[in-house]
DNA sequence: CGTCACCGTCGAACCGGTTCGACGATCGGG
DNA sequence: CCCGATCGTCGAACCGGTTCGACGGTGACG
């Protein structure tokens, strides 16, 4: 491969004066630079990675450290994933994945010896273990998650809270005075899943307020146990005209259950769900919809992150926690109840 | 950070000694190790990757090109990334994830510039323009999937002409002779993705020879569109009692629409598919299935890729394509046709 | 007791970039 | 015509590792 050292030879000129004609860093003649152009184009010069990391303490990477717990749903990481790493193209920068289990010491790892520039966190829990290692490293970092503790940290998640409150809202205004929330399987909240009692603990609240009865319970993310917990709801809850879901397994579960019992939706049940627009297109999910936009979360987190990158007034600016707001995408499945449809 | 130098001064050595004392490259006295070792220790040294792969040329990070098309299915490409990337953290590598359009240009530009020591591509097209690049590469590479040229190249796959074969044979043995097979959809076939006419046209084939009836479509892989076609085929094909599905979207759509048909699985018809086990669990689908192993063609892919980086003897052997043959894992839902079941 | 081999350590060079300070040439102004 | 500012270029140092050759000290052996 040729170095600056064969360019420069070959462009006649000195080392230093081939890396200024390339970077423009200095007033270079017209002449010389288009001598060293045609040299580095003749040689199909490309600058060697890491000697340039080496020298100016850059890498143009990007660290991406996420976590796939089997019950995770696939096509929401995936859009997470490539929210991250197509922005970061954009931006000049490459991405490192890394999805080992031991988080902190991957994070220790990547930090210590200086491959990356910056790091995004997914699957953030509540107590974190990364999260001190990430305070502690030279570089900057973004959550696409929200921790208990986010002090000091950029932090960009849909706002479950509000997601909870605009579902049991939409419906209590259709009328509807029993409801059903499905949300993580239960053990989504043992590892910390926050975001998994941030909406049910505020569902739960607005329908205390607003006097409608939630049934909220934790569900499954594999079938068949979906279709059984299903079933078991449908049951018990006879008199429930409403079925809120925060899981995504669930929802894609719900049409063959919805036809196996000869339900109509939205006629005898109305269904508000919380995935993404690109998964309720896949699936052809026909209810409505709080969109939880992973790319667009992936997106944000790595923008900030390389302003804090580039920047060193960036670098110090106070840290930021940005919340999506819920946004109901579709209303197609969700209606006044029972006797009131036609 | 702690550099070598500041470790070497801590335990009182000279820069060399510091680093041959941690890599064990020559002997060095046991006082003398236990001291580097402690300072090491002491500062929290972690070598800077970019002065290591300046000096070694050697990076200790594998490249992952993939592309994602919109009608490819997510959660196999997700188990095809996790399996290069938990394999290469086995082997003490990292992975940079490349998804940019232009994958000849993101080749060139990771290569060039020695960011890496081997490159993984997947979503292999018949006629890749990676390929030339990769050929030109001075890093080794391998390919997920299997191009119309694969001169040169480590290339693994699953024996998608094997899996035609297999499903029509298993069909037929059950006494069915009228099937439909469900493949990609077309543009698939148009960019050039060859697993679909090497499984389409092994099946015809096998077909042929076995005197079979065999409706060979193209799918579709979104809803709506995916059950729109579906019923076509079913209200097109009356007689046909078995159906092989080589596609995830239509597979997972499938429940649905026998059940709205009221149609038995696999009294009325007999259904094979050619996905993942993981896949299979997730959307409990309840069809005999050929096992793809997304993440052990990734793990292979990078096993093979290692040891050409790491051994030069290696690095002469004749390249290898590897075929995963087909394994029938599930028989769930074959049955003799109509008559003789119960 | 002298010599040779070997063990352990050191200094220096190298990998391939970037960047700082200096220096010579050119130009304008007095 | 001389001086000083400016422009363009160069040499050298530096980033932080690895590795080669050399060298001093010790032990074994003749």
């Amino acid at each position: 491969m040729a170095t600056i050292g064969d360019v420069a030879r070959e462009a006649g000129v000195s080392r230093s004066t081939a890396s200024y004609a390339l970077s423009g860093k200095r007033p270079i003649s017209e002449d010389v630079r288009r001598r060293v152009q045609a040299a580095a184009e003749a040689l199909a010069y490309t600058p060697n990675a890491g000697a340039r990391a080496l020298a100016t303490a850059r890498t143009k990477v990007l660290g991406l450290l996420a976590r796939f717990h089997e019950d995770e749903f696939a096509p929401a990481m995936l859009q997470y994933i490539l929210g991250v790493t197509d922005t970061a193209r954009d931006l000049g920068y490459d991405t490192l994945l890394v999805t080992e289990a031991d988080g902190a010491r991957a994070l220790r790892r990547i930090t210590d010896s200086r491959m990356v520039d910056g790091v995004v966190l997914m699957n953030i829990a509540q107590e974190d273990a990364r999260l001190p290692v990430l305070r502690a490293a030279p570089q900057p970092g973004a959550l696409v998650g929200l921790p208990g503790d986010c002090s000091g940290l950029d932090v960009f998640d849909l706002d479950f809270e509000e997601a909870g409150r605009v579902m049991v809202d939409h419906l209590h205004r259709l009328g509807h005075r029993e409801l059903i929330l499905v949300s993580q399987p239960e053990h989504v909240v043992e590892r910390g899943g926050a975001y998994v009692w941030r909406l049910r603990d505020a569902a739960l609240e607005r329908a205390r307020l607003l006097g409608v009865t939630l049934h909220a319970v934790y569900g499954e993310s594999r079938q068949p146990a979906v279709g059984q917990l299903l079933n078991g709801l449908l049951d018990a809850h006879p008199a429930a005209t409403g079925l809120l879901i925060n899981n995504e397994a669930v929802a894609a579960a719900l049409p063959s259950v919805t036809h196996q019992r000869g339900l109509r939706v939205p006629e005898d049940l109305s269904v508000i769900g919380r995935y993404s627009a690109e998964f309720a297109a896949t699936f052809s999910l026909p209810y409505s919809f709080i969109e939880s936009a992973p790319d667009r979360l992936g997106s944000m987190a790595v923008r900030q992150l390389v302003r804090r990158v580039e920047s060193p007034a960036a670098r110090r600016e106070p840290s930021v926690v940005r919340f999506i707001s819920p946004e109901l995408v579709s209303l197609a499945s969700t209606a006044p109840p029972g006797p009131a449809a036609p």
